[in-house]
DNA sequence: AGTATTTGTTCTAAATAGTAGAGTATTTCT
DNA sequence: AGAAATACTCTACTATTTAGAACAAATACT
């Protein structure tokens, strides 16, 4: 009784993605992440790619949607917001602990052993 | 002047190579590659998925590669052993600030207020 | 009212990354 | 020589990432 869990991981920029969800908690939606995946890392985006990450991780049921209203500003138009659900928080937990294991130990740094060079 | 270094970005199969190679320090090739990685996360590549990745790694600078002799045992034949270059080395380590970044004060566990699971 | 501007999402197309597995080389063992 | 073991190459395919034009809706301005 394989219980494979399918392989639980995430893509690079699902990953991101994710995280940027939580983060801006009930005020995520497109733009938002967009521009604030641009504010933490120094990464531009477009538009478009964020959308089809977001709808993809929707297809996988790490995140759900729901449309808010328009605000009461010039171009407020209504917004589609999403959240990161339970199955999305456990992925995202174990691609962490895969990447700790990985990095464990692994130290960049300095080749200090490398034999002086040649 | 823009000193755009490139994207600096990978692929999440490369991020998770490329530490797997400093790991092994100068035992890395194909066939060690792929079973560490099976050995520290439980995940089971095929061989020709590392080695199109180990190709991939090289065309961009990030690993280099050169080739052993064969070793006396049944089968040993020539190793194509792996190390990442300085360039590799910084690419591993502006993702992990990246992802640093990302994780910071991000809390997954509880739902507290989620209502009791379901 | 009519039109420009702004905020926001959809859709389409294309490039890059990830994956499997069969095929090919060697090498030792019997 | 033939079998078995270790290792790499090659090919084909699927999934992810990415850009940007098109479309939609709402307010601001004249």
């Amino acid at each position: 009784m394989k219980q494979t869990g399918k392989n639980s991981s995430l893509g690079e920029f699902e990953h991101i993605v994710l995280l940027t969800l939580i983060r801006l908690g009930d005020q995520a939606y497109g733009m938002s992440v967009r521009s604030k995946i641009n504010q933490l890392i120094k990464r531009d985006i477009s538009i478009g790619a964020i959308y089809t990450t977001l709808d993809r991780l929707e297809d996988k049921g790490y995140v759900k949607s729901r449309l808010g209203e328009a605000t009461a500003r010039r171009g407020g138009r209504a917004k589609k917001y999403f959240s990161v659900t339970a199955s999305g928080r456990r992925v995202l937990k174990e691609v962490r602990a895969n990447l700790e294991v990985l990095w464990e130990g692994v130290q960049l740094s300095a080749p200090l052993a490398a034999g002086n060079g040649r």
